[in-house]
DNA sequence: ATACTTAATGGACAATCGTCCATTAGGGAA
DNA sequence: TTCCCTAATGGACGATTGTCCATTAAGTAT
């Protein structure tokens, strides 16, 4: 802050006229400022600041600030959901791994980050007011919740249990996760993923025993996003 | 707001002179204002607005305008867990009834409204960066866990399970109840209480099948909270 | 009545907010 | 080079923010 004037004629960026560049800039400058200071600090003012541009790109890019904040909000939740399909891409392995596959993805480092976890429960703060925001904080992605509910109905099957126990495994797990979220949240150095995964684990042992008793189950899930992950890394990308 | 200038030599209020009424009033405007526009908007002026009283009065009361919403907070904090606490208040009933009794209260009209559920998103959107709103946002509070701890644990001794179990099963049931707030806010209208409490009782029937299997400990926790409420309406207050 | 205490008022104030625009300057095309 | 388009700049602007205080007025004691 205070050595702006010093490096007045500093080259900020490589490229000098980059408008998605800037663009994107501006976007994390948003999601940064709102992780470390929340979203009553999130002013044009400390975004331009931290993304090292000038106060006019707000208006240029985006229109204005509410245009900028919604597309931060866009980003962030594709963002989500992006890693969490590739994390769970694992369309061929039993139903009871698949669903574990997305506990242990909700629950991992790279979706579940103390910088995560504040941005996302700033915008579902802001939501009810806020429909710009509102468009993005819903948990009720349709393709996860299918996800969730075809690998349900499968196991419910197997188990010959009803299509309303695999519709409340569906929904339970999602609030189970949502709760977790919460818990990590408020007591983030005391929060153990293994513990919360295995919680979650028992939960559904208790619904389809024959499927979740297993503790190896979890073990499957972790492995099968490892393999995944370095087949992925084979592949470029 | 249009009447304002109408209506301005009606008395406001009977007494004219009532800090603590006054004060009351400031905190209530503090949360109507945060259910109906979000906390970006509970400005000073929009508070003393709604509360029908001078721009002085936040500074003579609270000190400042953060003050006044850490008061907001604290007050709407103490009184979900004082209506929980009396919703709950059934020390002799079966631990299964107990548990199911917080459930149901959890999920009431009473404790989970739509201004309460804005209120409640609102602030844990805050807490993160405002460490005076933090204080009130912790579902930690010890007493609602211990009551739900001791009565897994009189559960899970009777079932012959394990105490690692009550301990799972009491963070488990605070995370569902956590996902079901969560659901009830993204999708208020399509929400059934009904439902979200089956959902709790079928997923705690996976852990303790003898205690809760029973569709009608959801029934019983119902009608004890009644009976307990039109007890305590013949105690007065 | 008079004096005293204090709840309550409402405007002054500097600081900050988001928006906007005249201007500068970078990067190709001519 | 010269021209043109536009990314980027940074200050001006009015509106609004929260804080504070001189003043008014209500209620009580003398």
């Amino acid at each position: 802050m205070k050595d702006i004037t010093s490096t007045k004629h500093r080259r900020r960026r490589p490229a000098k006229r980059d408008p998605e560049a800037s663009r994107q800039a501006l976007i994390d400058a948003t999601l940064d400022t709102i992780a470390e200071s929340g979203l009553t600090e999130a002013s044009v003012t400390n975004i331009i600041h931290r993304a090292e541009l000038s106060r006019g790109m707000v208006h240029l890019h985006f229109g204005g600030k509410d245009n900028l904040v919604t597309a931060a909000a866009k980003q962030f939740s594709e963002h989500y959901y992006s890693k969490m399909d590739r994390m769970t891409d694992i369309g061929d392995a039993p139903p009871a791994v698949r669903v574990m596959a997305i506990v242990v993805a909700d629950l991992s480092e790279t979706l579940l980050s103390p910088r995560g976890i504040k941005i996302w429960h700033a915008f579902r703060g802001a939501a009810s007011s806020h429909p710009g925001i509102a468009q993005y904080t819903s948990t009720q992605d349709e393709r996860l919740v299918q996800k969730l509910r075809s690998a349900f109905e499968e196991i419910a099957g197997e188990e010959g249990a009803s299509a309303t126990l695999a519709e409340d495994a569906t929904h339970g797990t999602l609030a189970l996760l949502e709760g977790m979220w919460v818990h990590y949240l408020t007591d983030m150095e005391n929060f153990s993923r293994v513990w919360a995964m295995e919680l979650v684990r028992r939960f559904l042992a208790g619904l389809f025993p024959i499927h979740f008793l297993d503790p190896a189950t979890s073990a499957k899930a972790i492995s099968g996003r490892c393999q995944t992950a370095s087949n992925r890394s084979q592949l470029g990308q």
